[in-house]
DNA sequence: ATGCTTTTGATATTCATTCTCAACTAGCTT
DNA sequence: AAGCTAGTTGAGAATGAATATCAAAAGCAT
């Protein structure tokens, strides 16, 4: 039901520690259904703990990505992005004008990928397709 | 015939000064068929002139990169690697454990890229698409 | 509650990339 | 060939995101 518990549950059986910061962030990641950076990570934290630091925000992501708990999203320009990864697989595209990011899947694609890994001699581990485009105006 | 000279013209006629140290460079691109960061340019720029500073390397890969004439790739990790984009167009695929960048192609896939782009209602400017993998140890 | 280990906040540090600015030079003009 | 002027350069400072440091604080198994 509690998304928040059940990832701590989940990362606690890992022997993850459960401070009140981490706490804090999940929850902030769990209710953010954009993709946040590390400052707005912070800020959203706070409002679950006020004692959350940038450093933590930070450390607590590594160990969340460690644990594939969430993405890690570099776009193109500024800082990382993140998101949940309990979440369906889907690929960005980004609107170069405004920034935003709009979610998509292709199981056309994904398939594509495995098999062009494949056939050049690899197991594919993981991928990044981000499209860029700008808004047809009509 | 000799391609930097080719891109000199080509570079001159949009206005660009064409450099003692803007030749370094792009013979170095020119050379290099693999995909360099901005440090192993520098060296290999100074193969063709002692003066070229990092600065510099940083600069002319920005003009270049806004002119269309070489390509950026962020990929996972380290620094930006740079490739001269006359050449026909390929995506990458990193192997995990050696950090060698295998370059592929797929019309099936630009295709794909075009489409859910068009779908969304965007029109696609570029794109990124990077594959990590692990070779088959087979 | 105790004790051992991990985590945290604040700040310093790193590293790639960009900026600053005086000196230099490409390329047009004469 | 010499002059002119705006664009370019080298060296080092500055930036910004992300990581490291370290003493103090807090999980959590006992």
């Amino acid at each position: 039901m509690n998304e928040v518990k059940e990832l701590e549950s989940e990362l606690r059986a890992e022997g993850v520690r459960i401070t009140r910061q981490r706490v804090a962030i999940l929850s902030a990641l769990s209710e953010s259904a954009d993709h946040p950076t590390a400052e707005e990570l912070l800020e959203r934290s706070r409002d679950f703990d006020q004692s959350v630091s940038l450093a933590t925000v930070y450390r607590t992501l590594s160990v969340l990505e460690g644990r594939g708990a969430i993405q890690r999203n570099d776009f193109e320009g500024a800082g990382a992005r993140f998101e949940l990864s309990n979440r369906p697989h889907h690929d960005h595209l980004i609107d170069i004008d405004t920034g935003k990011v709009v979610e998509f899947r292709s199981d056309k694609i994904e398939r594509l990928q495995e098999e062009i890994a494949r056939e050049l001699g690899y197991d594919l581990v993981h991928h990044r397709m981000e499209l860029y485009g700008k808004r047809r105006s009509r």
